[in-house]
RNA sequence: GCCCGAAUGGCGGAAUUGGUAUACGCGAGCGACUUAAAAUCGCUUCCCGACAGGGGUAUGGGUUCAAGUCCCAUUUCGGGCACCA
């Protein structure tokens, strides 16, 4: 009997799987189609963490089951190498982002490699690659083509740290995402997607896709639509100002109006007497802080010294402008009823306006329906040197004109300093020949901002169909076959990508280039591994978990897998058990010993294929019939509880019906079927191990298929309650459960139910499905 | 403040969706093997009780023959949103 050794066993498979290169796939007609992805990592130079394990580990555990259902699946792996990390270590120490790239691209390959997982190297991407980023301005051009990409002047989250614009999704309690540096407003030019253009359809659909609710309500919440009315309201000399309210119905209460402080013809509507106050207030609301503006909800604002008509009540009511009201939702203007909202009645009070009852009046009286959302279009441009250069260049008159799609890629040039400034633009402004670009013999210079990194991971899983095509992003019959993707997992990104992805699919649908809507039909968002102690993992309190230290302590790759597979449900933050990782290395060991010590173990076979042990009653005995039952009946019970469970991505009882299993065996013996069954079940979770043990048994991996007629046993245990309380468990025949009278009888036979039912029964229930009788007396 | 989600042994967590609470693993204890230790194997392990029995899924109430599961209230913890008119 020979030892486990993993590191040995899985340096074995390891080298087959690439030497054979075992999950490369291609399109084949007909043949059922499985294609799953985790969210790509940006590949740190901290190398993989515990976190990426379980993330990969999901999608490896369901690829291989679908492989051993011989489905053809395809799981290909890329790297989102655009972004600050790259850049600032390169600001620090001169090397170029390419080349730090480069090194922790090959360091992540590496580890993945060594973690076993079923992936298709031949279609590997990054998103820094001119190959790739080529498409990723193919892209951009599409939707300039289509105006869904523009240049707005308005002010702007700006990040004085990273020196650089931030989506709205990029800032975090007034702080940018990646810094932590509280934002302040600047008014620029920038680029935009114009994803509100379908903020209705990303909306619509979100019900329709296979996501958890969580997911769905925040890119719900985001996407925030509100409909109400806009309602035209006159100056005394005859300036119009627009509000928009969701409560039109409520305009009899409307006692004053509030403009935001950045409302774009606040300098017409300011009585001359006013303007030093409201300038004045105007300008210590930009420079507040979002985080200011947090803490501090106390109201304030500035008379404007003008007033409004009211259409409905003719009365003439003050305008004022307060930060309260924020330019970018609606009109950037409010009409007031103190009477009905609470924010406008704590205005009212603070600043003594009048607080008059409304009565309702029609919603459409003096409105028209309109309907508004609280997500803004997205921002896309960035100061920064590391992402993809934006292909527009700009006449003499300032005008934007698109690269042409035959001088694609727009190439990163080569800088020496990648130092951001407060100019405004990017390091890419450094590179001076390369700004000078001609187009249509006309001489322009080129957009020095690049793109937020969310656009190049907008488009990547349909890359994996051709990741190699020179002449298209995508090519259009691959993706048809593979995509959209049946199963994608992650554990970020709840709106940003998953919001984004889905927006470029619609856009790309409607241009014709993708036959699908929904790029993401099931999605799987997991839970993080914390440190032992229940806190976050970070390299500053030193409680880092390194999955390649746990492989090379002697666990191996199996183990590790294994048990973040088991460690709690997927979707549930778990904290990491140095003490349980040996329990699921035991859980293996033993698996191991079955198989290479089968003399030990061994049970005589009885084969469920053959039609001796399904038609005939066995004749050599009555102990043996029963022996063979109670086998069979354990195997398939736990084929099918694994497989089910997989499907229902309950993975940590999955692997415990393993362990039952295997500690079965160990009572009973195993046959040699029991075996093939176990390393066919296992090998998802631990392919090195179940592929070993697979080849010792000399068999094939296909996924095994429970009958249910096994799952049926000749007798039952009845339970017996007494008013609600287990009181006795009963033996019967199976077939008896079919005759309430017949199980009654046998029930009230016994002895100890005797004893609590001496003075009758008032009323009695059986339940077959439970087998149960429940008796009140 | 608003909207979700959770609460089960010493610990991570199971429980066919209303039907035997605590599967599996960890930890702990006992035993076997061993000169010994490790490894391995076996047994025990919710609480009270010698037994009979009783109690028990955050707290209080309710529905039901039957509640961890459903309903109401409360507490605590996690997550999301946060002046969106």
């Amino acid at each position: 009997m020979d030892r486990y050794e993993p590191l040995k066993i899985e340096e074995k498979w390891q080298k087959i799987w690439e030497e054979t290169e075992a999950f490369k796939v291609s399109e084949e007609k007909g043949k059922p189609k499985m294609m799953l992805a985790e969210m790509f990592p940006y590949p740190s130079g901290a190398g993989l963490h515990v976190g990426h394990v379980r993330n990969f580990t999901i999608v490896d555990v369901l690829t291989r089951f679908y492989q051993q259902q011989r489905l053809n699946v395809m799981r290909p792996f890329g790297y989102d190498t655009f972004g600050l990390p790259a850049e600032n270590y390169a600001i620090k120490t001169g090397t170029a982002p390419q080349e730090v790239t480069k090194t922790n691209i090959d360091n992540f390959r590496k580890q993945a490699k060594k973690l076993g997982f079923a992936i298709d190297w031949s279609r590997e991407i990054n998103t820094s690659s001119p190959e790739y980023y080529k498409w990723t301005q193919w892209c951009f051009l599409q939707l300039y083509k289509k105006g869904l990409a523009y240049q707005k002047e308005s002010y702007q989250w700006w990040c004085p740290e990273d020196k650089t614009v931030l989506a709205n999704e990029q800032v975090e309690n007034g702080k940018c995402w990646r810094c932590g540096h509280e934002v302040e407003k600047k008014k620029m030019k920038q680029w935009f997607f114009k994803i509100t253009e379908y903020a209705d359809e990303l909306l619509d659909e979100i019900d329709s896709l296979e996501w958890p609710d969580k997911i769905k309500t925040m890119q719900k919440n985001w996407i925030g639509r509100s409909t109400g009315a806009e309602i035209d309201f006159k100056t005394e000399d005859n300036t119009k100002i627009t509000v928009f309210t969701t409560r039109p119905d409520t305009i009899m209460g409307a006692t004053f109006l509030v403009l935001a402080p950045e409302y774009p013809g606040l300098d017409f509507i300011v009585a001359d007497d006013c303007k030093d106050a409201v300038m004045d207030y105007k300008a210590k609301a930009l420079k507040k802080s979002e985080v200011e503006r947090q803490e501090n909800k106390e109201k304030t604002g500035v008379f404007t010294g003008s007033y409004a008509i009211n259409p409905a009540t003719k009365e003439k009511i003050p305008i004022w402008v307060a930060d309260y009201v924020l330019a970018g939702y609606g009109t950037g203007a409010i009409m007031a009823v103190p009477a009905m909202d609470e924010r406008d009645h704590e205005f009212a009070e603070k600043f003594d306006l009048p607080i008059v009852e409304t009565e309702l009046v029609d919603r459409d009286l003096y409105g028209t329906p309109k309907t508004t959302y609280k997500m803004r279009d997205w921002l896309i441009s960035r100061q920064r040197y590391w992402g993809c250069p934006i292909p527009i260049a700009y006449d003499k008159e300032g005008n934007p004109h698109p690269i042409p799609e035959d001088q694609l890629p727009v190439m990163i040039p080569e800088v020496k300093d990648y130092q951001p400034d407060d100019s405004g633009r990017s390091a890419l402004a450094k590179a001076k020949d390369w700004l000078k670009v001609t187009i249509d013999g006309e001489e322009m210079t080129r957009e020095t901002d690049t793109l937020d990194g969310y656009a190049c991971s907008s488009w990547y899983l349909w890359r994996y169909a051709s990741p190699h095509d020179k002449d298209a992003a995508w090519d259009k019959e691959a993706i048809s076959y593979w995509e959209p993707v049946d199963y994608y997992v992650g554990a970020d990104h709840a709106v940003a990508h998953l919001l984004y992805i889905r927006f470029w699919c619609k856009f790309f649908a409607d241009q014709g280039y993708l036959p699908f809507r929904e790029p993401i039909k099931r999605l799987l968002y997991n839970g993080y591994i914390n440190a032992p102690d229940g806190k976050k993992m970070s390299k500053s309190k030193g409680n880092v978990i390194d999955p390649l230290d746990v492989i090379n302590d002697g666990y191996g790759a199996d183990t590790l897998r294994t048990y973040e597979m088991f460690i709690g449900p997927y979707d549930l933050d778990a904290a990491w058990d140095p003490r349980s990782v040996g329990g699921v290395y035991r859980f293996l060991n033993r698996c191991y010993n079955l198989v290479s010590a089968r003399d030990v173990f061994s049970r005589p076979s009885c084969d469920d294929g053959s039609k001796k042990s399904e038609v005939s009653p066995v004749t050599t005995g009555r102990d043996e019939r029963v022996e063979e039952r109670s086998s069979l009946a354990l195997r398939h019970r736990t084929i099918k509880k694994v497989t089910e469970d997989i499907y229902k991505y309950n993975f940590n009882t999955a692997v415990a019906a393993l362990m039952e299993y295997v500690n079965e065996l160990y009572k009973s013996g195993a046959s040699k079927e029991d075996l093939v069954v176990l390393a066919k079940l296992l090998k998802p979770f631990a392919p090195h191990l179940g592929s070993e043990m697979l080849e010792r048994l000399n068999s094939d991996d296909e996924w095994p298929v429970w009958d249910e007629k096994y799952l049926v046993s000749d007798t039952v245990t009845v339970v017996v309650q007494i008013n609600g309380k287990l009181r006795a468990k009963l033996e019967m025949d199976a077939s008896d459960l079919e005759d309430e009278e017949k199980v009654m009888e046998k029930v009230l036979a016994d002895k100890k139910v005797q004893k609590y039912t001496e003075n009758g029964i008032k009323k009695q229930i059986f339940v077959k499905k439970a087998k149960l009788v429940n008796l009140v007396v």
